[in-house]
DNA sequence: CGGCTTCTTGAATCTAGTCAAACTGCGTGG
DNA sequence: CCACGCAGTTTGACTAGATTCAAGAAGCCG
């Protein structure tokens, strides 16, 4: 336990699975804390797939990248949101932190025992995998169907409705990039199509991390596409 | 069970839960066969979610569509494959027989009452949601980062890898049409893409339905993003 | 054989990407 | 405290890849 943090470990991409830890009571029995600084690595694709993951606090992006660097965001999890399950094998996917973020970290095989004996565990598991299938899927919509337009308000619309509001904001703590590797644009395609938002009165930016949304109902329209006029 | 078969069937649209039945023994218990006719609807977007099913015969595409028509194709399962499964409530989904197709159908409850109990078929459920997560996450790099000739090669070897081969070709059951709202291109730029990929040499098309793969080595590399000059 | 659907090819357009420069906010150090 | 540097963001100009619209070819069914 000695020297385990070292003074780079703030710019840190290393895979980091044992940290400072915490135990603590949970859903799927005892786990630990793991908490990461932004850009910190979880777990990266091709590694073994020892445990899976509920956020605590915090954001993490999960994404798959082609040799060339193109990269494809799959998921931004929040606290609540599950991590990490894999059937066999390997990784598909890296994990890092955008910003301080704390997981509760559990060994797979802890589930695999009791998965089997207990019933509510089994069905909390179901739940996660059959939520991460429907997201696919209107990720997938998105994804081959929108306009850059239609894909930014879709992005906006689910992050209302998945977090919080601070005091009329919404917190968008990934970068410009992060948002273009979520929607299949580009960075820059993103920043004109949030200043097009604000002009058009949709939203407005205090800051580029934080969004208010102006008119959430013409928003939704946009993100289903039933807004034909929009460049 | 008079007069069940309409004249009009082999245009049939609507949604058909109850057809010419047979009972089988299979791994998840007693099933009833459907059979389909081409564009015959399994079930739609919207519909109570009350069986679930496994391909035994054919091809089946599944979609979403937005409200203008846009339509997002998110798989084209095959024999084999299992279909349909839903947590709770409502399909998100519509599901068409692309040619003649015999599924068997299981009720819902029926695995419910089992998974609890059985452990093989509660793996083998959970191996047939991941395996889905899976083929999504890859859908959703190729739809978000992968250019129109890249996609085209992601298809057929896809569809090489979960096909068997009739005499040297593939069978291309789907339309262009299906193949375009798969990948998230248009009807045209898919078979200009075909034609590109013939002139080049990765493929022979005998007739619009039938690919040979002439080079899979150089058509796989071209899928991952290793061809620069893939115009 | 004729009519219909599907597929292919062509030409023009347009959306989003690329490359490049300027701007902003922020932390550091003088 | 202000200047500097840096990373991230915004904006501009141009380009390219894919779509759209349109016409022609090919296969298929009756």
């Amino acid at each position: 336990m000695l020297a385990m943090h070292s003074a780079a470990e703030s710019k840190a991409r290393r895979t980091n699975e044992a940290n400072s830890k915490e135990e603590t009571e949970a859903p799927f029995g005892l786990g630990v804390v793991l908490r990461l600084k932004p850009n910190e690595t979880l777990f990266s694709e091709g590694d073994a797939a020892a445990s899976f993951y509920q956020i605590k606090e915090g954001v993490i992006r999960s994404f798959r990248m082609m040799i060339d660097g193109r990269r494809q965001i799959i998921s931004f999890s929040q606290p609540g949101d599950y991590l990490g399950l894999e059937w066999e094998g390997d990784r598909a996917m890296t994990a890092e932190a955008i910003i301080d973020t704390a997981v509760v970290s559990y060994p797979r095989r802890h589930l695999e025992g009791r998965a089997t004996a207990d019933v509510r565990v089994q069905n909390r598991m179901m739940a996660v995998l059959f939520g991460g299938l429907h997201n696919a899927q209107e990720h997938l919509v998105m994804l081959g169907r929108q306009t850059a337009m239609e894909k930014l308000g879709w992005f906006l619309v689910r992050l209302a409705r998945s977090s919080r509001m601070n005091n009329g904001a919404l917190a968008l703590p990934m970068n410009r990039t992060d948002i273009a590797d979520y929607l299949g644009l580009s960075m820059e395609t993103v920043s004109r199509g949030f200043s097009l938002l604000t002009r058009e009165g949709y939203i407005a930016l205090p800051d580029a991390h934080q969004v208010c949304i102006r008119n959430f109902k013409r928003l939704d329209a946009l993100a289903r596409g039933e807004v034909p006029t929009a460049h």
